[in-house]
DNA sequence: CACTTAACGCACTAACTAGTTACTTCTTTA
DNA sequence: TAAAGAAGTAACTAGTTAGTGCGTTAAGTG
């Protein structure tokens, strides 16, 4: 099972380096790994632990609980997408072009992170309540939600936007139609009689939702 | 705890009406609320029994094992909203009017009936291995597919809405917009610093959608 | 009324699960 | 280099959990 050479004689034995940074950051990505596939409830400890290839009484050691232990999970999962979108750089964009590069940027954030979906989903099952206890989230959504809005401003400025646009009901719309065909892809798939995720139903899925949100704002 | 009346002498025991439909209804919805609440693995075998005045034993009984009591909660959701969206009765409007009654619709219905889109999202999270072997369902959703594709039809060949708009595309779309401000209602809300599930700012979110969905079909 | 069928209930189990105790081993520093 | 502290481990506990064996009781049938 394991890599260890047992034969060997005992003076032999693997030094097993200590590294608490390193330990750490593989259980977090192990959790991640785990609460996503499984949600809160289903993920299991020993999993991690075993995945993370530590000892589960370093989770408790580090993490306090399973619980704490989640939230971290999604609070950098949070700050990542947060932190992404920052590096985009729209306020240096025309605004119609910014939007565009703001959809097609969630899309495949979603593509590439789909644990990301799950934890969100997860989290919502249990009503946001290990959010709540979050204060950097909310400085964090508070810098997006008001990059949407200075986007629109512009855009509305140079009469290529329609005015009055809510940036909030905006960005939930920018978010949902990639969010809803990803979380949904496997009922998606039978329902529509479709892959959803074949590669061209995937790029069609893009162009559709840029248009979707040009059409939605534009003057 | 019980309302049994344990004082009186045992001539006087309730007589226990036997009932195999009412106790597998009653199993069924109390199983909806649980799987709703918790997820497929959250949800207690024990908690759903006792939730629906009935004996553990009988969910075996009636539904061989805690997956197959799932599947049969998610065929019959599904079903539910198939046959009300049938009932709209949306060929014999206007186009216009039909696709805003069925965003209208879509909206109302995630809205009275929330464990709908948990159990939806409880079986994506299993990868839709559930749905999978469920028949009925796909008949159901081919009618619905072929709905929104006609009303499109009509309305590309009366020159009100634009040719070639995907139905699945649109479908997906209507769903995703509801689906979603629903679904991340908790995380949204803090995101956001809004109350998404005040009165005023669900009419307002219903309207927006509707504006959505005419924005991107009209000609 | 006897008899069969099916609804119902109790009490159990085997496996699992979050969290802990008590210990060993490595690393740093006075 | 000795001592202290931190990293790491194995084995355990107390409580859960899906699923069952088997007996009891109501209701339909000849």
């Amino acid at each position: 099972m394991s890599i260890t050479n047992e034969d060997t004689e005992k003076s032999a034995r693997k030094p097993r380096i200590r590294d608490a940074e390193a330990t750490k950051a593989r259980i977090l990505e192990a959790a991640k790994k785990e609460f996503a596939k499984n949600g809160l409830g289903g993920a299991r400890v020993d999993v991690i632990a075993e995945k993370a290839n530590a000892n589960k009484r370093m989770i408790y050691h580090y993490f306090e609980s399973k619980e704490r232990l989640f939230q971290t999970v999604l609070e950098d999962a949070y700050i990542d997408i947060r932190t992404a979108e920052q590096k985009l750089k729209l306020d240096d964009l025309e605004p119609k072009a910014a939007l565009a590069k703001l959809v097609q940027f969630t899309w495949e954030y979603y593509l590439k992170n789909p644990e990301f979906i799950t934890l969100v989903n997860s989290e919502n099952l249990h009503r946001a309540k290990h959010l709540k206890k979050s204060e950097v989230i909310k400085t964090a959504s508070r810098k997006f939600v008001n990059m949407v809005g200075d986007i629109l401003e512009r855009g509305a400025a140079q009469g290529v936007f329609r005015p009055g646009v809510d940036p909030v009901q905006l960005n939930i719309t920018i978010a949902a139609i990639g969010y809803y065909y990803l979380t949904n892809r496997f009922t998606g798939s039978i329902i529509f009689e479709r892959d959803l995720m074949a590669k061209e139903a995937i790029d069609e899925r893009l162009q559709f939702n840029v248009d979707t949100i040009m059409r939605l704002v534009c003057a």
